[in-house]
DNA sequence: CGTGGTGTTGATTACTTTCAAGATGTGTGG
DNA sequence: CCACACATCTTGAAAGTAATCAACACCACG
């Protein structure tokens, strides 16, 4: 699936998440719109830009050749993702639903590290603390863990929104989704969330979320 | 446990490892031997430093309240780490065995971001790339991936050394102890790999272990 | 030559996955 | 607006993998 991104394209950041922080490293940039499920970029294509979310949601994943799949983070709006070590990329990126994105292009000639820096460290030590949650927790840990984190991502209401699917939070929690589902259900039945709909979560008992994460 | 290192030691960088890169970030700066299982820092430390490996191996973790533990990250000869996104540390960082360290100080007033950059970079591509072990495979191919890892890191001989306890590996891997103990067994049986001695080993099927990573 | 720490091996248990079926939701065309 | 079809999600039963519990072996140290 190769479909291209429309190009210069205004729209407003309308999103119902937090607003996009250090937007000033590329103001100028216009914004790429990509409709859902298509790849922003691939495995061993050249990397180099670094991507800023407007509005939607981003999973940037690892493949192995038997298509087991890691998502190794979400990325919602006013997140940075793109970074990489080498001169290709090591990840894919795909748009979950429609997502807005202001490419970052690397400035010839002007260093801009220094703003980038902390980004990229934001980056690590989630992934450091994603790597617990993998190593260490069960089940039910994981799925408390990622909700809370969801949550405290949007502004940290009892109201939450996934925009993503089943199948991506079990990729991301190194689950399968039957996993995932029997969790959510449990979970309902403690009275620690409700299922406004698919994708849309109240958190009625932060205590039992919490506590399970230790 | 809060021993100190020796400061102000000189020791000359030889351990077998390949020769550190980008010395040239601090070269001023003196070597601290930090003996077997001392603290290099904490989480809830004041952060900001970066340590360099001279030689020796480091481990960072995390842990959970109920004492289960996640190594992100070992750190030989030449490697860095101490990066972190906020002014506190997340993580605990500790010698296995004596660890030579240089510490680079943020200069003041100068800014080492491009030079800093492309070492966290590595970290979070590696880090990224150990979710996809913890989320994914199994326990003979986290393990397999663990010891074509070290070897790689140590020029790819057959033979490598393990610095780490039966239990550090566990606690990368995402395992017990006895798990990582049977899986050894198991390769060994295979003629994958032979046991030299408990913290060395000779890989003798690459594509055995290979195989097993997909 | 004990002694404590570390590592190995065996038996059982527990949790998650797998396989399978059914339910719910969404989008499309009539 | 409803009906159908496909995708996504949920639930149940069986199977598999790793964890736990337990005993023993090995190694390093005094």
């Amino acid at each position: 699936m190769t479909l291209h991104a429309t190009n210069d394209f205004f729209i407003p950041a309308r999103t119902g998440f937090p607003a996009p922080a250090g937007r000033a490293l590329a103001s100028l940039q216009p914004i790429s719109v990509y409709p859902a499920g298509s790849e922003i970029y691939a495995q061993g294509e050249k990397a180099g830009n670094l991507y800023q979310v407007e509005f939607g949601c981003v999973r940037v994943y690892r493949m192995l050749a038997d298509g087991r799949r890691q998502i190794s983070a979400f990325h919602l709006s006013g997140e940075t993702f793109g970074f990489e070590a080498h001169p290709l990329h090591h990840f894919f990126a795909e748009a979950i639903g429609a997502v807005g994105v202001r490419t970052l292009l690397p400035a010839q000639g002007i260093d801009m590290s220094s703003q980038i820096l902390p980004l990229a460290l934001q980056g690590l030590v989630r992934a450091q603390e994603h790597l617990l949650v993998l190593g260490r927790q069960s089940a039910v840990e994981r799925v408390a863990a990622f909700l809370l984190d969801m949550a405290e991502r949007q502004g940290g209401l009892d109201r939450l929104e996934l925009p993503m699917s089943r199948t991506d939070i079990a990729d991301y929690l190194g689950l399968t989704i039957e996993t995932v589902s029997r969790v959510f259900s449990k979970l309902k039945e403690k009275g620690a969330i409700r299922l406004i709909s698919l994708r849309s979560i109240e958190i009625r008992k932060w205590q039992v979320l919490r506590g399970m994460m230790e």
